[in-house]
DNA sequence: TTATATACCTCGCTATCCGATGTGTCAAGA
DNA sequence: TCTTGACACATCGGATAGCGAGGTATATAA
């Protein structure tokens, strides 16, 4: 394992909220693509995102809609008007969040 | 709250190592260190530091040692080669954590 | 027809982290 | 003098996220 799962634990909401800010995908869309994108450093199982998925739809940032595709019924998955705000609020977050880290790893420079 | 706990946990490890790569350290002095200079982006807990730092004492990481300042004991903290050695890991591992995530925040760009 | 990839799902375990709580020391101020 | 608050260390129980294991089902390739 390249990166340990403990660091990047914390990072699957900003994730998938943004790929879905670009496109509708379904779960194991989401799977490949966050693995093919970063290179295997995000591999999230099944186990954690279908839950995470439901999770993130009763709380109202996704909607589901089933779509017939290749003669396969896949759960395809929106990113709402209130998803897009919490993923501008997740990624400055994120942007403090590794300037503080800069901050610490980077020496006295504040 | 500025930033979610959930994004920040799983880094606590290589704050602490950093911090104690440039100075030996108490616990209370690394939690009030932390707040310092990440802004109080990270605020670990003492329910949670304290028995990290003996886990990371159990690791090898880092080896603990008493001592009186200012008429007041207290358990300071030093790296250990093999602490160093996890440091180095943990930084590169940092690097390769924020390059995905720049990948999938940035766009297409790989 | 058998295996593999696709696609979705649930359940129970584990690890982590935190708040609450406890102990004791020291300095400042009422 | 007594009390308050900062300092310093520690443990414990609860909450929660994420994972592996396991289950179901279909399409495609061998």
């Amino acid at each position: 394992m390249k990166v340990d799962k403990e660091l990047t634990k914390g990072s699957h909401e900003l994730i998938i909220l943004k790929l879905l800010s670009r496109q509708d995908m379904y779960g194991y869309q989401l799977i490949q693509q966050m693995s093919l994108l970063s290179d295997d450093v995000f591999c999230m199982s099944q186990g954690s995102l279908y839950p995470f998925l439901h999770a993130l739809e009763d709380k109202g940032y996704i909607q589901s809609y089933p779509q017939l595709e290749n003669g396969r019924e896949r759960r395809f998955y929106h990113l709402t008007q209130s998803g897009h705000k919490a993923l501008e609020d997740k990624e400055r977050q994120w942007d403090l969040y590794t300037r503080a880290m800069a901050r610490i790893l980077g020496g006295i420079a504040k």
